[in-house]
DNA sequence: ACTTGTTATGGTAGCGCTACCATTCTATAA
DNA sequence: TTATAGAATGGTAGCGCTACCATAACAAGT
């Protein structure tokens, strides 16, 4: 077979518009430069390029060059849809994140995206905005792509989801919390133990009347609740709970103090259910001159970069988001690339770094 | 022609792996249900059951019925990778962002991300790192994928970078700067002005001596840059320029003010790049007892949320950062459709929001 | 009656790429 | 020599969907 191969193509049949042989119905075809426009140049089948241009080593050094040359000559860019429809493997990962927001959860999303990035996948973001609602729309549009992976901040909880994350096939990590149930693969850490945890480090520190400044969502719910109960079970009084509901800001932070100063004077010790939180409680306390940690222990959880350097440093629970995120990265990738994930459930804890606020 | 419309087709002729005509070459074929699968199913032909998911009001109310059917029993997700390289439309937009950490671009891409989203626009997220080097990669890795639209944080500077972009024909929204050679879209601000504007405003509080604490990105150079000249014209001395480089935390802020106060001890005003060294300076005053604004104004820029909210409340510079994520979507949303943007380049402005610290 | 328009549906042919198999050519073993 | 393996290349047939056109059935205008 003959493959024209010299450069006066550009311009005849390279462009579908002045091409001669008529196409009976003629389709929009975008104009762009396909894999086979560059095949012609170079003098190959569309085959062949299409193998210099995915794997190098499967093609002479002439042909290679060959190729190579006229995709620059073209500024040819591989058309990844296409191939992701022939090889149902679209390169791609997707991110289901409450808020990126959320500081939090951002440093998480970094890794992965990078992580992501330097073996050849991108990343998609899906926000649900802590709306459970929207989060079926989202399934659906996310699902339709059909990445090669899911990344989930948090589990699961509908179990509609779970059946149609199950019932597509595409690999899922679970991120940021532990179940025995996960769909899939799992990357977390117990938010009951981090919360009897914060309340056994509280009680060495002497403290005797605690508060809870948490958010409304289900993991703060649950570090809030195994707080209580560990207290609870050590004798100690009624912990005055205070729920900013979904507002994350340091004013509500300031606002919750203000509330629980005038409900629950004697309270000595905080525990927030963020970083930014606890910032608000410390902002509001120093405004107020209230000593801390010597009158009034505060911890946040996160630690949020600069919390370290604030004054006085905050102490707080600290979770190696840049950890979840790689290794959720390298679990997607393996499972996309048909290697199988041996420990697929990791539980890479938690730490409390003790600092000046408690 | 006679399509099967009875339900014993699962199980025979839906899964092709049990299917009596034999295929020469078998090909992988994923096993999901198709939307061949669903019109079988259904009793209607491949493309009345495109119609009756995508465009309702194109079929009659029995066949749309019969095909909803159809699709919840079989629990069928159109696949959009099929579907963009048929329609070539990806109903996929690219972003392109330094980084999500830095927080000033956070609430951009959340906007971005909420507004496309209603749209029916997934959001496809790359980051550059601060390095054009990674940039290439990324770029070949979107257009690659053939979004409808690409958002760019900045503009574009590499005329390699202008002309890859201008090539691919994909429609893009330049942010957060001003150029008058945009590629196409641009919503934006001038940094000149910020610099000056803020060297006029620290001026009228009657400061003499200025310093300045920056990133060493392109922009903030030249918002270093404007704030300087603006002074010298002004006939004040020299002012102090502390680099902190790549890092944008709260400790390179605090570390910034120490050589400031070290180097230029008279200095009564500064600058910062960021809210976050803004604050970093404020700690560090505060943790030597500089009395601020009195002794010492500091001024921040991006105007992130809990600034407001500090003790001393930030003075910073505000940027409208929701407003750019919106108008950014809403264009390239736009031409995604084919409609044309009449006013592609807008100046969103910025205001100094005077609080407690200047 | 006949044209014309409208609505609902279907057939066909790709979109641009890769999986799968076939073929060719050369190098090595028997 | 012939068998046999291996490397390089090509042909073909889709991946699952939609654009484009064709057709059929019927309503309404002249």
């Amino acid at each position: 077979m003959h493959y024209d191969g010299n450069a006066t193509i550009i311009g005849t049949s390279i462009n579908p518009m002045t091409t001669s042989d008529k196409p009976k119905r003629s389709r929009r075809s975008s104009g762009a430069i396909t894999l086979g426009d560059v095949a012609k140049l170079a003098g190959v089948a569309p085959i062949t390029a299409s193998r210099a241009v995915n794997t190098p080593d499967q093609v002479s050094p002439e042909v290679l060059k060959k190729v190579q040359d006229a995709v620059q000559r073209t500024g040819y860019v591989p058309n990844r849809v296409a191939g992701g429809l022939a090889s149902s493997r679209s390169r791609l990962i997707a991110a289901v994140v409450p808020s990126i927001v959320v500081s939090v959860f951002v440093e998480t999303i970094d890794t992965l995206n990078n992580t992501l990035f330097e073996s050849g996948y991108q990343l998609m973001l899906g926000q649900t905005g802590y709306s459970s609602e929207r989060e079926g729309a989202l399934l659906e549009a996310i699902i339709g792509r059909r990445p090669d992976g899911i990344f989930l901040t948090g589990i699961m909880q509908s179990s509609k989801g779970r059946t149609r994350l199950l019932a597509s096939g595409i690999p899922v990590v679970e991120t940021w919390d532990l179940t025995p149930t996960p769909i899939d693969m799992l990357i977390g850490f117990s938010h009951s133990d981090i919360g009897r945890e914060v309340a056994h480090f509280l009680i060495k520190k002497g403290r005797k009347n605690f508060a809870l400044v948490s958010a409304g969502d289900e993991r703060a719910i649950r570090r809030a609740h195994a707080f209580q109960s560990m207290l609870m079970q050590q004798g100690f009084a009624k912990v005055f709970a205070d729920n900013v509901g979904t507002s994350r800001t340091l004013k509500s932070g300031r606002e919750a103090l203000s509330r629980i100063l005038l409900q629950a004077p004697e309270t000595d010790a905080v525990f927030c259910s963020s970083d930014l939180l606890a910032m608000g409680v410390l902002t509001e306390a120093k405004a107020r001159g209230i000593a801390v940690p010597q009158r009034l222990s505060i911890v946040g959880f996160g630690d949020v970069p600069y919390m370290a350097d604030m004054v006085p440093a905050l102490t707080t629970v600290h979770i190696n988001s840049s950890d979840i995120g790689r290794q959720a990265a390298e679990f997607l990738i393996a499972r996309a690339q048909g290697r199988t994930v041996n420990q697929p459930i990791v539980d890479v804890g938690f730490s409390i770094i003790e600092r000046d606020s408690a």
